[in-house]
DNA sequence: TCCATTACTTATCATTTGATAACTAAATAA
DNA sequence: TTATTTAGTTATCAAATGATAAGTAATGGA
């Protein structure tokens, strides 16, 4: 396997995931919310409770953005900020139980046309499949070393 | 593999994938050219000769917006325009020689790092990697029925 | 021929996003 | 104590993007 050749499939991949990813996610949208307050929400959700800071640097905006989106979040109640007791400059973002309705419908309704997307796939395949994401995941896209 | 877990797998997956592609293409700016316009010499680069329609399709823009980003890169000389002999309505877009080089560039770049993400890969890492690439789009990414 | 459709353009406006300066308050180091 | 750094906010402006209406010109079907 030729390195450049790997990397012209790994752009074609890579290609194939956006895609992918987009048809999955298009059209769950949460009524008023922009791309950008979903991409917050989404991380908030999985990763919560997350400091500005993070969600900063994770999303790649800078910290007054991030302010600025996480105060319209707070505004429409669908996150709420925790004081940090150590560090009284510091808090934490989660989701209200509203936001976390609305992420799982959100996540519900991906999932479910992830399920269509597999839905022909073996037990086998499935298999293959789980494996084929570990082996990307260690070697090529977690660079944990 | 419990399909449930499978797409917890899937949304870690492609959140990483996500992550890595944006660290391998940051600041691999050309110029003066905005996050969308790149997008579109990146697709134009891989599949000219391109559409307007195709570019609008596969970049889910509208065909007016379309026109104004090649517009703007036809005024910067990246890309040119050619009529369709059979159907005059249509034309084709591809790279102009400098647009060649613009892109190339930025792809060599692109490499570079990707090249470095993989340095420490055996040959049977290499192998893997491939082969995993190939069972994922074959069976999750490019459903071609 | 006439009409509907397709491919694309131009123009305009609203919204979203990005960038930056200036600020508060708390923590930490000198 | 004082100075510096860190975490976050507010305000403001510019630029990028999205949405839509209205137009041209070519095609293709009735």
């Amino acid at each position: 396997m030729d390195k450049k050749e790997l990397f012209n499939q790994f752009v074609a991949f890579t290609t194939a995931v956006h895609q992918v990813t987009h048809e999955l996610t298009q059209n769950v949208k949460i009524d008023n919310i922009t791309p950008v307050q979903y991409k917050i929400l989404e991380y908030i959700k999985v990763s919560q409770p997350v400091t500005p800071t993070e969600i900063s640097d994770c999303q790649h905006m800078s910290l007054p953005n991030t302010s600025r989106e996480l105060r319209k979040l707070q505004e429409r109640k669908l996150i709420k900020k925790i004081n940090d007791t150590e560090d009284r400059r510091k808090h934490y973002v989660c989701l209200t139980e509203d936001g976390e309705k609305v992420m799982e419908k959100a996540f519900a309704c991906i999932e479910e046309r992830f399920q269509q997307l597999i839905q022909h796939a073996s037990k086998k395949d499935l298999d293959d499949i789980h494996h084929a994401l570990n082996i990307l995941d260690q070697k090529v896209f977690n660079p944990k070393s």
